[in-house]
DNA sequence: ATGTATAATGAAATCGGTATCAAAAAGTTT
DNA sequence: AAACTTTTTGATACCGATTTCATTATACAT
């Protein structure tokens, strides 16, 4: 590795002191313009770049936003992280991204990891309990809980109404007449999971529809794991007719379950999802979603996040919860109304 | 922000020099049993955590790598990300990661940023020139070109037989039946796109099909401008019955172009694509793919940049070729056998 | 011309670790 | 017990920037 150029390089061959030629770069303090216009060539000639690290140290900060999230893969986080970067990058911070699949010891190790190494600011969609998570709050750390809210965390939290948009999808099923509607849950102890399992318990109710147990399953938001408990809920006595899928990658592993069986929607079964990817339009009929604003999240959440950062005490700790309204997509995959079947 | 513990802190606390809680804690030099017991107690005990910002500005390194993709929100970005994070998190490095979104002037700029922040290493899917990248190349940076090969970048290269890969596809096509084979080109100047070309020009000449030069449009990787492009192209008066398309964003353009124009594939018009996103299986017909080892490609990256970060001198800089086999995923977006149109 | 306010400059301290080096302590050999 | 290793320890320099502070130069007012 060639060694690096210094500010003291430039201040050599400048003929300048280093204070000076900080300055002149950094555009603070006060500088004779022609001191200025030396320091600016001579550093350009030279080629020097100032060294982040160097100046993290001195000034605490290091213009580094962690983001911390459960699946990478699926469209919805890389639309928020999308988010995240525009907003983030515009204003000169860079993204430490930390994938932990679901796994709150990972979690809980990326939190530790980024702490030592001094983000500004912390944007995460936590699956764990995060008793560290807790700590750094307490401490001052800027963070904004992103998509999943975690009871007394006491940050901002941005989220979409989970409840309400999983109530939406169920009702529309129930509209259209199915009364047994299955449910592929996410992780238990997850906020999301159990705000739209919510959702869908308020719509049953409200329809005076009673809940079926063997109509509710629980899958880890993976693809494989719901394929395999689709699989399961298809195969009780009385399956059901209709279906409601809490995330993207479930989706994906119900829809692959489905044609393993060869059942086809919406005739033999109805199916919506939460989350909107792009390729839900392009199915065959194109999939009917509860549809996240995911890439307004991320740059919301980012730039809340950067307001944050730069308060000042206690500002920085504020507690807010914002809340953004799903959207009910309907497309094709629950078909037209149906019979009622003899129940 | 509530202020930090230093290793002095430690030390005072245990009563000890900062030389041997150092030791103690980094594990290195030699340190008494009883010491280090004592040490990494009271560091416990007062929840000391090591602050990597002074670590990384003495030891020049920064555990740290950084990655600029184009497109984080396909499935084969996410994949080889993935596959990088897994690999970088096992030995402790944690990822910066940067979306140009295709735009040569963001890959500069991400460059400059990075080197600013001495990541250790560099894993790079290239759309510019970059002179910026080979200076730091030349200044010893170990760095990983991932998908995209530049020329006369000396550096490790990874990535798949793009040529061989389309020219297995657009073989696949003309079995069938096919002569009039469309192409969505990706960005010209990257080296993707021209070695994806190249197969498709190859594999029509191999079969004595003469180059109709209406048939051949660039998109830019991404979804929006294929659409249209795909529209133009069905426009033309002697349509194509085939569609080779280059890359996954454009996929997607792609299919939303002849669902616009309700064209049923495989009826009307056979497609392949390459990449192999998860959603492939589930359109009807599936499509037919020809398949990066996205993930491997993700984590062989990551490993050949860790032992290149881990040699010292002039053995970081080696120039190797690394390539990959694609694979042609038959599925159902081709049809079978067609009538030879009169032509 | 003198005094005062302001701008421009450089020396030195600082951020929080690691690395070097010399001194002290402990262990071995003769 | 003396001489010599080896291990353990602490003081100090250092990484490369920013920041404070004191000093010098310049501008302005009297």
């Amino acid at each position: 590795m060639k060694k690096k150029l210094r500010l003291e390089d430039v201040a050599r061959k400048a003929g300048i002191s280093k204070s000076s030629v900080a300055r002149a770069l950094g555009n603070y303090g006060s500088v004779s313009e022609e001191v200025r216009k030396r320091v600016l060539n001579t550093a350009k000639k030279i080629g020097y770049e100032p060294n982040q690290i160097a100046r993290s140290l001195k000034t605490r900060r290091t213009n580094t936003i962690g983001v911390i999230i459960s699946d990478i893969t699926t469209y919805f986080f890389t639309s928020v992280v999308r988010g995240i970067a525009d907003v983030a990058s515009q204003s000169g911070y860079d993204l430490v991204l930390c994938n932990t699949d679901e796994d709150p010891e990972k979690e809980d190790k990326f939190l530790r990891v980024l702490a030592s190494r001094n983000v500004d600011g912390l944007i995460i969609s936590a699956s764990g309990k995060n008793t560290y998570l807790k700590k750094l709050i307490r401490a001052g750390l800027p963070v904004v809980l992103l998509d999943r809210r975690v009871e007394d965390l006491e940050t901002t939290q941005l989220a979409v109404d989970n409840e309400s948009g999983a109530y939406e999808a169920v009702t529309h099923l129930i509209r259209l007449g199915h009364r047994r509607i299955g449910i592929i849950n996410g992780l238990a102890n997850v906020q999301t999971t159990e705000e739209r399992f919510n959702g869908y318990k308020k719509a049953l109710q409200d329809n005076h529809i009673r809940l079926d147990p063997q109509l509710i399953k629980y899958g880890d938001f993976k693809m494989a794991k719901a394929k395999e408990v689709t699989k399961g809920l298809l195969d009780i006595k009385n399956p059901p007719s209709a279906l409601f899928i809490s995330n993207e990658a479930m989706i994906t592993g119900a829809l692959l379950a489905l044609r393993e069986r060869n059942i086809k929607i919406p005739k033999q079964i109805a199916m919506v999802g939460f989350d909107d990817p792009v390729w839900g339009p392009l199915l065959d009929p194109p999939l009917t979603t509860v549809s996240q604003p995911a890439y307004p999240m991320g740059t919301m959440a980012c730039q809340t996040l950067l307001q944050k950062i730069n308060k000042q005490g206690r500002e920085r700790t504020v507690f807010e919860e914002l809340v953004l309204k799903p959207k009910l997509i309907v497309r094709g995959s629950c078909g037209n109304k149906i019979d009622l079947p003899k129940n």
